[in-house]
DNA sequence: TATTGTTATACTCTATAACTATA
DNA sequence: TATAGTTATAGAGTATAACAATA
């Protein structure tokens, strides 16, 4: 009855979409060649800094080893510093540079009126309804 | 006011789920090796067939270059086949093989569950405004 | 023994440009 | 000239397993 299987489609023609216009509009400004893995894992980590590496492996549900080298990658460009943890030698914890907070903030102004573009057969409540939803999951 | 860039990192994690539970379950059904490019170019061409390569394109926001890549593979595992359009001789006419539609019935299976996980914390009416609001953008 | 993070490897996906063939 | 599709190439993302260090 459900024909969930239609959403994959969806989900992964609207992820397309977004990955699409960043990459038309990145150029400019991604001076580093971050590219779309690292400017997400900047924008999430300037939610939640100071933040373990493991805590942006669950949130961003990417590989351990992934994350390693993207993160070696940001180090290198000056936009993240590594910390060790003083409870646990274990841990290693992020936080954004200065550098780093001023390309997050122009990421999210693009991305910002990436997700605007996107949204515009909807109308404002739906759009509410749609943010309200994606939260949940 | 909006933060409409949080969706971002939200579709971009329903979507790393979804890929990944497709890697878990896959490997029993996945025999010749199409990957989740291949399930998705399959499934999708068993709602619009008989479909033009271009359409395809259109339909996934891929590149053309990247379809022909895999539409090979496709071909030689038996799994479509490939017609020249008899009133325009550039375009060629994508169809399911009896093999590929048996496939991708196993296919939307897995898609179908693994969705349906996905939308647990949703309530019924809200997974049905969730469905609608995707098929809208 | 379990957890955090790293390294190495192989594979898939993606973008770009140059090309052929048909219209 | 425009469109459909192909080829070749380089780069980015991903999964896996084996490993070191700390708890």
């Amino acid at each position: 009855m459900a024909e969930y299987h239609e959403m994959v489609h969806h989900i992964d023609r609207i992820m397309r979409r977004i990955d699409g216009s960043m990459h038309r509009r990145m150029p400019e400004v991604d001076v580093d060649r971050i590219g779309p893995l690292g400017c997400i894992i900047l924008t999430v980590l300037s939610r939640i800094e100071p933040a373990p590496i493991q805590r942006l492996v669950d949130q961003l549900c990417r590989d351990g080893s992934q994350m390693t080298r993207a993160i070696k990658k940001l180090e290198a460009s000056g936009l993240i510093e590594k910390h060790r943890d003083e409870h646990d030698g274990r841990i290693t914890v992020l936080t954004l540079t200065a550098k780093g907070r001023v390309f997050v903030a122009e990421v999210l102004d693009i991305m910002e009126g990436i997700v605007a573009d996107l949204l515009l057969p909807l109308s404002p409540t739906e759009r509410k309804q749609f943010a309200d939803l994606l939260a949940k999951l």
